[in-house]
DNA sequence: GCAATAGTGTCTTTAAGACATTATGTC
DNA sequence: GACATAATGTCTTAAAGACACTATTGC
């Protein structure tokens, strides 16, 4: 720290995204093919370098979101996952890469001609069933979004975030399922997010699907924070 | 991401680290006082740049923890706790900070006469009481450390790591109501921390105190994850 | 014996889970 | 009417919380 003059060692700092939605009660992620090397071809989460060296690193996520994504980040929930900075993570050099969670409502295919071109909808299941292997270690990056996006749905209301601005209680349910991987008892599922004061309020709409009784919308509530929380079924004996 | 040829801003990476333990039942963080400018004078966690671009974030994270705080890092448990990025965080530049949380059991005061001289175990009662005033945004990074260790003693076995080897339930008991902030039934607590499946385990021996019945000595057992979980209690209705 | 702490048992209250029932729409 | 989905009610079981009680040490 003293005596020899310290220079700073060369290291660029990206932003990773991991965007998570729900497409036909499926979880996907978004992901780009990439165009250069390294891992040309291979399948990777949206990112890229910071724009410079003011740039906030949040601010840089939203940023990827609109030119990778295509995506309007206004409303989108954000919340960082974390960094990660193993040295041999790009063949490139040393590169740390602070990773993002994003929440997205049931979306259509982003538009090809723009920075989106190449990018796809993907059913998180072909990943970690190992069909399709992700650039870097992206794999990792994305299996911690999606364990943060677990617990988040025990704890606050991000599963309102998988949703329009309305919605029917069986609509949210289907979050529930399908981020936990789980298949729930839809008459409990409703006492309980009912119980939960401020978590969704009733929007006074009814939707009218082809069949059977309408079911009543609800949007977002003030509550943020769920109390009591919403356990997901402890798998472990 | 063309045309133009691409210079890599000046960013600094820096690892800081929030250590916590356990003094006379109240949770205690690790600080230093600053010797040089910025914040000169003024607390602040433990850190440091990456000394290389060669060098693992976590790597960096153990070696501060040897060199400013003097701790055997080997044994301690040591968890990312994210990046702090905010351009402004560091008057000297931009500096990126990855925080990494640190649990280690009851020690003494940090030796003088080593880098961990004007290192000291602080109440973070004084902290968030806003009777201390901490450097950069260290006063956040500590807050979001301090929220972490409340829900890892949750779900994990991490309460273990601020004890010694051996432990009576009645300190694991300390540990939860010091991190947690409340006050447990000792009778329930003992019922339900046995009741948790490789928690815990017998250590064989028995503990003597001046007065009252031998406590029975445990040690960690194989579970890092606590299923079912010790949920605390929630404190809104 | 008393004081003090460790450990066990019991009861009450509450939440979770299984599942029957009623309500309201389309065809 | 049949059928499908929404919403409510009831019962059983498991966990959480309050607290009485017994056990084992030092003095």
């Amino acid at each position: 720290m003293s005596g020899t003059p310290w220079k700073p060692p060369p290291i660029l700092l990206a932003v990773d995204l991991v965007i998570l939605t729900l497409r036909s009660a499926q979880l996907h992620v978004l992901l780009v093919e990439r165009g250069i090397e390294p891992y040309k071809g291979r399948y990777a989460l949206p990112g890229g370098f910071l724009n410079n060296a003011d740039e906030d690193l949040c601010a840089a996520a939203h940023r990827e979101l609109r030119e990778e994504a295509n995506l309007n980040a206004a409303h989108l929930h954000l919340e960082q996952l974390g960094a990660y900075g193993a040295p041999d993570r790009d063949p490139r050099g040393r590169v740390v890469s602070v990773a993002y969670l994003a929440i997205a409502p049931g979306l259509p295919e982003p538009e090809a001609g723009t920075d989106a071109a190449g990018a796809a909808w993907t059913p998180v299941r072909d990943i970690d069933s190992g069909r399709l292997e992700l650039a870097f270690d992206h794999r990792q990056i994305l299996t911690d979004g999606i364990e943060r996006a677990r617990t988040k749905l025990e704890h606050s209301s991000l599963a309102t975030a998988f949703c329009d601005e309305t919605f029917t209680i069986a609509e949210l349910q289907q979050v529930y399922e399908a981020v936990w991987g789980v298949s729930l008892d839809p008459r409990n599922f409703y006492r309980k997010v009912r119980g939960v004061p401020g978590f969704i309020v009733a929007a006074g709409a009814e939707r009218r699907t082809t069949k059977g009784r309408p079911a009543q919308l609800f949007r977002s509530g003030p509550q943020t924070v769920l109390s009591p929380p919403l356990n997901r079924p402890h798998s472990g004996q």
